[in-house]
DNA sequence: GCCAACGTTGGC
DNA sequence: GCCAACGTTGGC
Protein backbone atom coordinates (compact mmCIF):
# COMPACT_ATOMS: atom_id res chain seq x y z
CA UNK A 1 0.00 0.00 0.00
CA UNK A 2 1.48 3.52 -0.86
CA UNK A 3 0.66 7.08 0.41
CA UNK A 4 -0.20 9.83 -1.32
CA UNK A 5 -0.59 13.83 -1.39
CA UNK A 6 -3.23 15.19 -3.40
CA UNK A 7 -4.52 19.03 -3.48
CA UNK A 8 -7.98 20.65 -4.08
CA UNK A 9 -8.85 24.11 -4.26
CA UNK A 10 -11.63 24.03 -1.66
CA UNK A 11 -13.76 26.89 -3.56
CA UNK A 12 -14.08 23.65 -6.21
CA UNK A 13 -14.01 20.71 -4.04
CA UNK A 14 -13.16 20.83 -0.33
CA UNK A 15 -13.14 18.39 2.34
CA UNK A 16 -16.82 19.28 3.13
CA UNK A 17 -17.70 18.16 -0.23
CA UNK A 18 -16.06 14.81 -0.32
CA UNK A 19 -17.49 13.65 3.02
CA UNK A 20 -21.37 14.99 1.51
CA UNK A 21 -20.35 12.64 -1.77
CA UNK A 22 -18.51 9.92 0.45
CA UNK A 23 -16.66 9.20 -2.81
CA UNK A 24 -15.62 11.21 -6.36
CA UNK A 25 -13.99 10.52 -9.27
CA UNK A 26 -10.89 13.02 -8.87
CA UNK A 27 -11.25 14.44 -12.71
CA UNK A 28 -9.35 17.51 -13.93
CA UNK A 29 -5.99 16.40 -13.78
CA UNK A 30 -3.71 17.65 -16.71
CA UNK A 31 -0.45 17.22 -15.66
CA UNK A 32 1.78 14.32 -17.09
CA UNK A 33 3.38 13.67 -14.15
CA UNK A 34 0.21 13.28 -11.67
CA UNK A 35 -1.40 11.33 -14.32
CA UNK A 36 0.88 8.58 -14.32
CA UNK A 37 0.70 8.55 -10.60
CA UNK A 38 -2.79 7.45 -11.06
CA UNK A 39 -2.19 5.32 -13.72
CA UNK A 40 1.14 3.19 -12.77
CA UNK A 41 1.32 3.84 -8.88
CA UNK A 42 -1.76 3.99 -7.62
CA UNK A 43 -3.72 0.39 -6.01
CA UNK A 44 -7.09 0.19 -4.57
CA UNK A 45 -6.61 0.80 -1.10
CA UNK A 46 -3.64 3.53 -1.10
CA UNK A 47 -4.21 6.57 1.41
CA UNK A 48 -4.42 10.04 0.73
CA UNK A 49 -3.95 13.26 2.70
CA UNK A 50 -6.26 15.66 1.11
CA UNK A 51 -4.96 19.30 1.36
CA UNK A 52 -6.14 21.98 0.48
CA UNK A 53 -4.44 24.34 -1.83
CA UNK A 54 -4.57 28.12 -3.45
CA UNK A 55 -6.79 29.13 0.05
CA UNK A 56 -6.13 31.46 2.87
CA UNK A 57 -4.82 28.71 4.95
CA UNK A 58 -3.11 25.78 2.80
CA UNK A 59 -2.37 22.50 4.50
CA UNK A 60 -3.99 18.72 5.45
CA UNK A 61 -7.32 18.48 5.77
CA UNK A 62 -8.26 15.05 5.85
CA UNK A 63 -7.88 11.51 5.12
CA UNK A 64 -9.19 9.31 2.03
CA UNK A 65 -8.82 6.28 0.14
CA UNK A 66 -7.97 5.30 -3.30
CA UNK A 67 -11.52 2.75 -4.11
CA UNK A 68 -10.99 2.91 -8.03
CA UNK A 69 -8.10 2.32 -10.20
CA UNK A 70 -7.71 4.77 -12.83
CA UNK A 71 -9.73 4.88 -15.59
CA UNK A 72 -10.63 7.60 -18.20
CA UNK A 73 -11.86 10.62 -17.45
CA UNK A 74 -15.16 11.48 -18.82
CA UNK A 75 -14.94 15.43 -18.99
CA UNK A 76 -12.01 15.55 -21.70
CA UNK A 77 -14.38 14.74 -24.38
CA UNK A 78 -17.29 17.33 -23.12
CA UNK A 79 -17.12 20.00 -25.46
CA UNK A 80 -17.47 23.44 -23.77
CA UNK A 81 -16.61 21.95 -20.69
CA UNK A 82 -13.90 23.50 -18.66
CA UNK A 83 -11.54 20.16 -18.73
CA UNK A 84 -12.36 19.02 -22.21
CA UNK A 85 -9.07 18.46 -24.44
CA UNK A 86 -9.50 18.77 -27.96
CA UNK A 87 -6.60 16.77 -29.12
CA UNK A 88 -7.41 13.60 -26.56
CA UNK A 89 -8.66 10.66 -28.94
CA UNK A 90 -11.44 8.80 -27.37
CA UNK A 91 -9.81 5.58 -28.79
CA UNK A 92 -6.30 6.44 -26.36
CA UNK A 93 -7.84 8.65 -23.72
CA UNK A 94 -5.33 10.95 -22.90
CA UNK A 95 -6.51 11.66 -19.13
CA UNK A 96 -7.41 9.35 -16.61
CA UNK A 97 -8.50 9.67 -12.91
CA UNK A 98 -9.16 7.26 -9.92
CA UNK A 99 -12.20 7.10 -7.47
CA UNK A 100 -10.99 8.11 -3.78
CA UNK A 101 -13.53 7.71 -1.23
CA UNK A 102 -14.01 10.10 2.39
CA UNK A 103 -12.22 8.12 5.29
CA UNK A 104 -11.97 11.16 7.62
CA UNK A 105 -11.74 14.64 8.09
CA UNK A 106 -8.96 15.52 10.55
CA UNK A 107 -7.69 19.09 12.19
CA UNK A 108 -6.02 21.23 10.13
CA UNK A 109 -2.43 20.56 9.40
CA UNK A 110 -1.15 24.04 7.95
CA UNK A 111 1.57 24.20 5.19
CA UNK A 112 3.46 26.68 7.82
CA UNK A 113 3.20 23.84 10.38
CA UNK A 114 4.45 20.81 8.04
CA UNK A 115 7.43 23.30 7.46
CA UNK A 116 8.17 23.19 10.85
CA UNK A 117 9.04 19.34 11.34
CA UNK A 118 12.59 18.14 10.34
CA UNK A 119 10.98 15.15 9.99
CA UNK A 120 8.85 16.53 7.05
CA UNK A 121 11.39 18.76 5.32
CA UNK A 122 11.91 16.34 2.17
CA UNK A 123 8.13 16.30 1.16
CA UNK A 124 7.22 17.37 -2.04
CA UNK A 125 5.22 19.92 -1.20
CA UNK A 126 7.84 21.81 0.71
CA UNK A 127 10.16 21.68 -2.24
CA UNK A 128 10.61 24.80 -4.23
CA UNK A 129 8.09 25.49 -7.11
CA UNK A 130 6.61 22.57 -6.50
CA UNK A 131 3.06 22.76 -8.23
CA UNK A 132 2.08 19.05 -8.61
CA UNK A 133 -1.25 18.23 -7.56
CA UNK A 134 -0.25 14.63 -6.84
CA UNK A 135 2.67 13.30 -4.63
CA UNK A 136 3.49 10.67 -3.34
CA UNK A 137 4.29 10.51 0.93
CA UNK A 138 6.47 8.20 2.26
CA UNK A 139 5.32 5.87 5.05
CA UNK A 140 7.40 7.62 7.46
CA UNK A 141 5.82 11.08 6.51
CA UNK A 142 2.82 9.52 7.01
CA UNK A 143 2.55 8.00 10.34
CA UNK A 144 4.91 11.17 11.78
CA UNK A 145 1.84 13.18 10.39
CA UNK A 146 -1.25 10.65 11.07
CA UNK A 147 0.73 11.15 14.75
CA UNK A 148 0.42 15.18 14.74
CA UNK A 149 -3.29 15.07 13.44
CA UNK A 150 -4.37 12.37 16.11
CA UNK A 151 -2.69 14.29 19.13
C1' DG B 1 -3.78 40.72 -6.78
C1' DC B 2 1.13 39.77 -7.36
C1' DC B 3 4.53 37.09 -9.16
C1' DA B 4 7.99 33.16 -9.16
C1' DA B 5 8.26 28.72 -10.85
C1' DC B 6 7.10 25.51 -13.88
C1' DG B 7 4.88 22.87 -17.94
C1' DT B 8 3.40 23.20 -22.63
C1' DT B 9 3.22 24.96 -27.23
C1' DG B 10 4.81 26.05 -31.60
C1' DG B 11 7.93 28.49 -34.88
C1' DC B 12 12.18 27.79 -36.70
C1' DG C 1 15.65 19.68 -31.00
C1' DC C 2 15.94 24.45 -29.25
C1' DC C 3 13.89 27.97 -26.83
C1' DA C 4 10.84 32.12 -26.41
C1' DA C 5 6.26 32.97 -25.39
C1' DC C 6 2.47 31.83 -23.02
C1' DG C 7 -0.71 29.84 -19.53
C1' DT C 8 -1.26 27.90 -14.97
C1' DT C 9 -0.37 26.96 -10.13
C1' DG C 10 -0.41 28.34 -5.64
C1' DG C 11 1.82 30.73 -1.65
C1' DC C 12 1.84 35.07 0.08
Amino acid sequence: MKYWLMKSEPTDFSIDDLEKSKTIDWYGIRNYQARNFMRDDMSLGDQAFFYHSNCKTPGIVGIMEVCKLAYPDKFQFVKNHKYFDPKSNPKNPRWLNVNVKFVKKTKLLGLKDIRTYNELKNMKILQRGNRLSITPVTAEEWNFINQLLND
